[in-house]
DNA sequence: ATGACTGCAAACTCTTTGCACAACA
DNA sequence: TGTTGTGCAAAGAGTTTGCAGTCAT
């Protein structure tokens, strides 16, 4: 039976907000989208680059790149607060937030226990368009801790 | 007449500082924290290297790269969770927060008025070894969200 | 004295750009 | 049918590494 509140296909949730931003829906960027939450938090270009290759061949690095811009436009995707190595994407949707290991530039999710509407309530007062915020925990992870020279 | 708590030398404090975590002190790490702390928040390595230049000259942009990373190991410097062109660092010891804009990675200081010890404990829990924490607020910023495609 | 630091040059990684062809709307 | 998107190749920005000489301790 349908339920009351229809669940869209999650390709036709993808579609969706490509359209809604402007862009044009192609097997590459629903791929990309689907591999990218399938392979959960922190993903990479060149590691979602290459599970992509097992589904759709020929899809090149400069297009997972593009897809990324796009689908970051589009609010599908954030681009993690990392700064170490290659930049990190995350999909859910839900706020979480990031420890960032300074040495290895690791990144670990930590649960939503904060709140953070005033950090909005800030940027908005300056003008500031806010999507989102995220509390960045900058250390040493537990494998660089022990090694570290300070 | 010397004060009770006698306050030292910012150049004293920063030779400390290194000496604390097993560097060396030298003159071009001394210019170089001096130069970033008078050049305030948000300074990347190019920008930083032109103006250490002017009072330290033949100092190269490898030992500017090489005595930042010193400065983070020593807690004299945090590196900035930005996301978009250069890695951008804080000289600024106190807790605040940033606004980073995903179009142009400009970043921006809002004040610390939330509470993230909340933060730190999870992160204690898990074995990672933190140092400090901010808020990432993203989003587009005020010249960059009227021309934002979505 | 000796190990760390510096400067120079070159290499390296990650990301973006230019252009011709393909394909969504 | 007209743009927008894709794939390929190459360039570009930012950062790191190797090495010989210098300097802090």
């Amino acid at each position: 039976m349908a339920s009351l509140k229809p669940e869209l296909d999650p390709s036709e949730r993808t579609a969706a907000a490509l359209r809604e931003a402007g862009y044009r829906v192609t097997p590459q960027r629903l791929v990309i989208h689907r591999t990218m939450v399938e392979l959960g938090s922190h993903v990479g270009a060149e590691e979602l680059f290459e599970a992509v290759g097992e589904r759709l061949p020929n899809v090149s690095l400069p297009t997972v790149y593009a897809t990324l811009e796009a689908l970051e436009n589009a609010g599908l995707v954030w681009r993690v607060a990392a700064g170490r190595g290659p930049a990190l994407y995350d999909s859910r949707p839900s706020d979480h937030h990031h420890l960032v290991c300074r040495r290895c530039g690791a990144v670990e999710d930590v649960e939503p226990n904060l709140v953070l509407e005033p950090a909005l309530a800030s940027a908005a007062a300056r003008g500031f368009d806010a999507e989102g915020a995220e509390v960045v925990v900058h250390g040493l992870c537990a494998s660089c801790a022990p090694s570290a020279r300070a």
